[in-house]
DNA sequence: CCTACCGATCGGTAGG
DNA sequence: CCTACCGATCGGTAGG
């Protein structure tokens, strides 16, 4: 696999000089390549943002790791915030039809623990799996965005978050849960989502890993803090 | 008390340059407008890396919010980075003075969840009460600190946590925790420091707010979210 | 998508 | 702490 340079990646610098010539033949009906040519910036601007932050990373960075010239991402995007605002619709997107997914492979008879087993599970696939950089730079990025942008991604959130509410309400319900319903979502999602700040990946390209617990055991850590035992 | 000023902690630069020069007046004996001004530029400093963040705000912002012109920060601060440091430091140093003392404050007889209790509540009120925004910005802009700076910020951090261990072991030991307690920490943690994401402040200066506690409540609720029923 | 640019803004400094 | 300034960098655009 990995057929060409798919992570070539190139920090800075090394598409300073010209990379090809005047003469330039330019890929002739190759339409999909605009696509791919979309793509990059996305998961490029994605995986920067998330590592120096919005503000912290100039349009410039983001050509470069493209294998463009500092203009042309405003060819693809109307602007820098155009941009942020695509990585956040294309994560939020992308997360919503994982935990759809991910929900619909639960047998009809599963238990309460087992749906939020597996919405926790994914979540943190979500957070902390392969191809994770857009989600958490929607959490930590998002007072970046308009009004207008914000309110488009919140409209995905709201749904992503929605698949929750009643399994938490029917474990408070059944006193596996306690306390305020609302409140203990907001403090659950806390609890995951903040494991962005701490956990080292597998493959470890985190400094001061804390904790190298794999996601399952996050998982199952997390369940057993939330939930009291079964009536 | 508080004499004269016991936490000037004076990060660094604070003693490079000249500090006073040749003609001018200039207040005579007023000693205590020199730590006053950087006392602004602190708490100004503080607030805007809270709401725009570190790379979202520039020196003049910060200049502005202290009533000087834009070269002027850098008499106080050796650099950007430096008064970010200072920001965190102060913050850190607060948090832990404030957790100390209330601890103190607790009966020698209390309990271990009147202890956590204490913790907890406190912790809300270092992240969401007055004065609650250098540690804020601890938490979501430490990335920005070099090395040297943030190892320094993360002693204090440790210290902070510290007092928290051996309550979690001791609740775990006693089945009111379950779970490693290590994760469990990192856990409950990431629960109450998410909430600087979503907790309206009762003056309401914050938009969008989806819930409307005290901090009480919110104490009261986290705690029942991750304590199980005493033994 | 590149070339060639622009005006604005940025962190920081010399000298008083 | 201000005045006056500097070089670097930024987001973005015209025109092909």
């Amino acid at each position: 696999m990995t057929v060409d340079t798919p992570e070539t990646l190139a920090t800075e610098g090394a598409a300073q000089a010209p990379r090809r010539s005047r003469g330039r033949p330019r890929k002739t009906a190759d339409e999909r390549d605009d696509g791919n040519r979309r793509r990059e910036l996305l998961t490029g601007a994605a995986r920067l943002f998330r590592a120096q932050g919005f503000a912290g990373t100039s349009t410039r960075d983001i050509a470069t790791a493209a294998g463009m010239r500092s203009g042309s991402p405003f060819y693809h995007f109307e602007s820098k915030e155009a941009l942020l605002a695509a990585v956040m619709l294309e994560g939020m997107q992308g997360a919503l039809q994982r935990q759809n997914a991910a929900l619909a492979r639960l047998a009809p008879d599963a238990g309460l623990r087992e749906r939020l087993r597996v919405l926790v599970r994914n979540h943190f696939d979500v957070l902390l799996g392969p191809d994770s950089d857009f989600i958490p730079v929607m959490l930590y990025e998002w007072r970046s965005l308009d009004a207008t942008q914000r309110s488009e991604v919140n409209r995905l959130k709201d749904d992503y978050e929605a698949a929750w509410v009643p399994v938490l309400e029917a474990l408070h319900a059944t006193r596996q849960l306690a306390g305020d319903p609302l409140l203990a979502r907001l403090m659950i999602f806390g609890a995951l989502n903040w494991s962005v700040q701490w956990y080292a990946a597998p493959s470890g390209r985190t400094a001061r890993s804390r904790a190298r617990a794999s996601l399952d055991e996050l998982t199952t850590a997390a369940l057993q803090l939330f939930l009291k035992e079964a009536a």
